[in-house]
DNA sequence: AAGATATTTGCAATAATGTTGCAAAAAGGC
DNA sequence: GCCTTTTTGCAACATTATTGCAAATATCTT
């Protein structure tokens, strides 16, 4: 019943109070998170320290996955589907709004097929596309 | 003859020691290079201050562009063709290297067509594709 | 080519962001 | 409930980025 323990348990990571915040965070949030945000919302209740390690475990584990930014920030969003295996399978599009600056993972736009000139070989690719969003428009 | 002069005198920018000596790497680099690549090579001849400004003119003018990446660092690059005009045109792929952790712009690849869900208007497309570059493979 | 004006640079101070070691606290297993 | 393992928080430190202002440099004018 409660998704949260459901997720933490899966990835056998101990349930601690600042794990289950975090993730609750990720959980509500319909776009993505920058570590700013994060500390923003848990009101000072965690130490900084604790947030930067709870998201690299939670990469780790392919609970969430980062997005890439043009600016010097780190963006991470919930994973979904098969992602908690271990190794991600995030081939879905990132877009991030012009007017309310929310990143928003595209589910269901999938990332088109690149072809490469000779030589490259290719494993991640990464599509961020930005404008404006449904709800700015 | 001199193409630094002349690219800095289209965007009306003063011919500074700096602004000549950071143009000078961009155009001898075959690929991205991020605000650390540039101190390094610049061999602390100029200010960090000074090479902060000189990226953030330089990507006002739409000399160069800056790439999407995953951890928190920027990476600029040189706009090709018609980017001077002050509005970016780079719908190029660009090309992140596993192994000699170098970005390339793949000039060649253009940008797939992306259709996004009712209500995104979509303005511009970034994508990041990582792997093994033709030279480490 | 020299002076006047506008722009750019470097320094210093400050802020923001990220990392590491270690002891105390909390979680999980029995 | 106790013991072991993991996680947290603190402190100190390292790196990266920003701002104001005076000095230096570039451009313009004549």
């Amino acid at each position: 019943m409660d998704q949260l323990l459901d997720i933490l348990k899966k990835n056998q990571l101990s349930v601690t109070e600042g794990r289950k915040k975090i993730l609750e965070l990720f959980l509500n949030s319909p776009g993505a998170l920058a570590h700013a945000d994060i500390e923003k919302n848990t009101d000072a209740s965690f130490d900084r320290v604790t947030v930067y390690r709870t998201l690299q475990t939670f990469v780790e584990k392919g609970i969430i996955h980062n997005i890439p930014t043009t600016d010097n920030s780190i963006l991470y969003a919930l994973c979904k589907d098969n992602c908690e295996a271990g190794h991600h399978h995030d081939n879905h599009v990132h877009f991030i709004c012009d007017v309310c600056d929310k990143t928003i993972c595209l589910d269901n736009v999938s990332i088109p097929e690149v072809k490469l000139p000779k030589g490259f070989k290719q494993k991640q690719t990464d599509v961020v596309i930005s404008g404006i969003c449904d709800e700015c428009n």
